[in-house]
DNA sequence: AACAATTCATGATGTTTGTCATTGTTTCTT
DNA sequence: AAGAAACAATGACAAACATCATGAATTGTT
């Protein structure tokens, strides 16, 4: 069971600066403050499951939060990976519907829980925060919508390449030197890429032989960027 | 070259209850009338270009247009179909991107152009409108979504019995008996499902030879609907 | 109405990916 | 620290689908 703790004030938050909160005047997250209520998940817990009612906004403040759809036996979708910063659960909670997803702790991870009362109250009466919720969803849906394309018209080759790309910002020290290196379940990467994870797993080892990452247990190395966006056929 | 009209009042305007126009006010519709513009495209007409930067929202009044992702050669992705009453163009408009799609026209539609301004002040100063485009978001991100998953774990001919279903409700008259068909180029349904054009047609074939469904040109009849349903693995 | 240009349809073939089975490894639990 | 459970890795095989080629039908154009 998740803790509930109820410390930090939003104007401290070390994620402010990267959130749709970011522009509200200091009195305004004082208030959301106020009525908020901060949770601990340890790894593998779920901040919400598909197809209940959502009853306010989660955001997540350290941490990682994968928000993944249900799909036929077993085999799930990841939607997003969320993180610190990020709200997750805004969707459903703005249509007025049930959870189309669950998200589910990808390692320990803090979020703020704000009322659906507070979360519309603040959406209608503040027109630069309603702006920075489209913009949200904006951008949310120029991906999901990118998704369908990949999934449809590239390899799993392709995919995968573009994937660990994307993660590539994850930076891990090693030796005092910055390499490109995170940490994912093969199955995560699986439901990210939307293919078996048999396939992930043939498909990581031959890049692994080709010298284009190193693998270390769930520890994914990327050894040569220039020719992981030439097999993703990116060129950005 | 499209023809530029400018006659009818948004008031005045049949797909105005199915619109995120329908709770505004007479003098707001009237505000917006003097300011929109409309144009008549002819069956395959664009109405706006991948690429290039949004001036406005395009409102779908009669017609139906296709929003498609160029993919790699030639292999479109159609993101969704805007029936009379829909909007298109508002996801670049709302995160002030270039468009990420293109529109065309799939019969001859009338749509009318909101100039960005225009548009803009009334997600400011009308909040009712502003929750409007929200939920057109947020449902149209929920069907992204899905549509990730449904290509992902889906069969083509699952995913084409389900857009089969999707259709019914464009219904056409056949010697004074409604029955479930419409028209549509094997090439728009491949890319509405995201696959090749020969794989739809072998798919049809399949179909029509079970019974399911009846082909005379472009137009499918759904025959058998139960049929169709259990196909589609959708039991609603 | 006739021609050109698309689109439809189908077959043959190859690629990609999924499924199932097996073994070794890592992680979790007590 | 040991046993159980989950995960990773790989092979063999099958299914789904794409690609290419060809001819027929349809549509658009003059």
């Amino acid at each position: 069971m998740p803790n509930n703790l109820n410390v930090l004030d939003c104007a401290d938050c070390p994620s402010l600066g990267d959130s749709i909160f970011c522009n509200l005047k200091k009195e305004v997250l004082k208030y959301i403050s106020k009525s908020k209520d901060e949770t601990l998940y340890k790894k593998g817990q779920i901040v919400f499951n598909e197809g209940v009612r959502p009853l306010g906004l989660h955001c997540v403040a350290t941490g990682r939060v994968k928000v993944y759809k249900l799909g036929v036996d077993g085999k799930d979708q990841i939607v997003r990976v969320a993180n610190s910063g990020d709200i997750i659960g805004y969707r459903s909670l703005l249509s007025n519907e049930n959870y189309s997803s669950s998200a589910k702790a990808l390692v320990e991870t803090r979020t703020c829980f704000i009322p659906k009362s507070i979360f519309f109250e603040l959406v209608e009466n503040n027109n630069e925060f309603a702006l920075n919720v489209m913009r949200i969803i904006s951008k949310a849906l120029r991906a999901a919508e990118f998704q369908s394309m990949n999934i449809a018209q590239t390899t799993v080759r392709q995919r995968l390449a573009d994937t660990l790309l994307s993660k590539k910002d994850i930076l891990e020290e090693k030796k005092g030197i910055t390499v490109m290196s995170f940490t994912i379940s093969r199955k995560d990467l699986s439901d990210l890429i939307g293919c078996a994870p048999e396939t992930v797993i043939r498909m990581l080892s031959e890049l692994k032989k080709e010298g284009v990452i190193s693998l270390h247990q769930r520890k994914v190395e990327i050894l040569n960027e220039a020719k992981l966006y030439k097999i993703a056929h990116r060129y950005s």
